[in-house]
DNA sequence: CAGTGGTCTAGACCACACT
DNA sequence: GTGTGGTCTAGACCACTGG
């Protein structure tokens, strides 16, 4: 499965890319497919993909181009392990804690459920290369993931969730703000009191645009950013 | 121009799902071809903008579906202008400066010139409501924006850029970190100093992928916050 | 002008969800 | 099983770029 023909093209296409210098000119769409038999509208859905991804850009009448990749971050969810891994770094875990709580109002609506329900709570302090780099605070609604608490908590949370309780987040509603962290905080962070954060508050969904996961994040502004590319609608 | 089946389509649909209920299902594809008079690939050309959009989600076997839009920001590219009108709130400008500078080092690299080449800079507090809500600084090549220090520049630069030199941004390469502002920066937006700050910096590149703009836009903490919906890869 | 990407069609089969 | 969205094809014409 996921195996399909413009699935193995886009890939193909996305090695060949990286040896190329930017701005080169790709074979036309109907040389590639010819090249790799296969039909031109494959073809282009496999473009379309890498130019979504910030791979190549086209342009109507001259073609299709290797993009700069300066940043090229098409900003996909990613779990902190993931994120990490990216940037070259070793991801961990400090558990800070691991309990049920009730669901406060604001917790509640994100999760769609009703307030004071038991959920399930997660807070850790996560490493970059064993260095603090974030505190994660995590509500579960409880019924959705029965024994988590007696799980190893230390590792990708989201592997968790997708190997044992088989829920994949396919989407997540993120709302990043600048704050300047609490004592309490800074201690768990290693930072300053007062010292500047990035925080990331998300709503994780599944496939049926079930909220099953609310996560705060606090970033240490020195060591972290938030790089992606945008477009203009209507392309 | 501009006026294809799919477009028309999809702002139809989407005027359709905005009245609907979330969660609730749209016709089937075939049903949408039948009744609209176009082929399939146009119908799912459409929903497949939609769905990029975070307007509906597909659930394969099942069908299409109405998202619950409680944040669905798709972050596109957006001007400080469009952006406020976004959030209902009436933009404007305060002129802080406007010169022609040498490029340092940094700037030079991000509009791909040489260092010490003379460079555009446009300083101004943004403002939502009449109040103080963002400090911004663009940097321009000046060969692309000739007579640039003529205009009229407290309206959105984005449109004059447009009107007047034909350079239409179509994507930007964006990091965005938290900061605490200077006294300086602190005073022009009027909190105070050290308060906690979104730092936006971005590099505007038009079609043809060559960058004409470099921005770093200082969002007030305590007014602005950044809503997007992240899919994750490969669905 | 020739060649490129953009749009559109009509039809086929597959993978998956639901009942 | 029936019906849904997902993939793929072969071919056509349009809009635009560039020499």
């Amino acid at each position: 499965m996921a195996a399909s023909k413009h699935r193995v093209l886009r890939e193909q296409l996305r090695r060949d890319v990286a040896k190329l210098a930017a701005h080169t000119a790709l074979p036309t769409e109907r040389e590639l497919a010819t090249r790799y038999e296969v039909s031109r509208a494959t073809v282009r859905k496999s473009l379309s993909d890498l130019e979504d991804a910030g791979a190549v850009y086209r342009v109507q009448g001259a073609g299709t181009f290797v993009a700069d990749k300066t940043v090229s971050k098409s900003l996909s969810l990613t779990s902190f392990s993931e994120d990490m891994a990216a940037r070259g770094m070793v991801p961990g875990s400090r558990l800070v804690a691991a309990d049920e709580v009730a669901a406060t109002e604001p917790i509640a609506e994100s999760l769609r459920i009703e307030p004071g329900r038991p959920v399930v709570r997660v807070v850790r302090v996560r490493l970059a290369d064993g260095r603090a780099m974030c505190l994660e605070t995590v509500f579960l609604a409880v019924d959705r993931v029965p024994g988590l608490l007696d799980r190893d908590l230390t590792g990708s949370l989201y592997e968790l969730l997708e190997s044992t309780y088989e829920v994949r987040l396919v989407r997540a509603d993120q709302v990043v703000t600048a704050v300047t962290v609490d004592s309490a905080d800074a201690a768990l962070l290693g930072v300053g009191p007062g010292s500047p954060a990035l925080q990331v508050r998300r709503i994780g969904l599944d496939q049926r645009d079930r909220p099953f996961e609310r996560t705060t994040s606090l970033y240490r502004a020195d060591e972290y950013d938030i790089a992606f590319t945008v477009r203009r609608e209507t392309a």
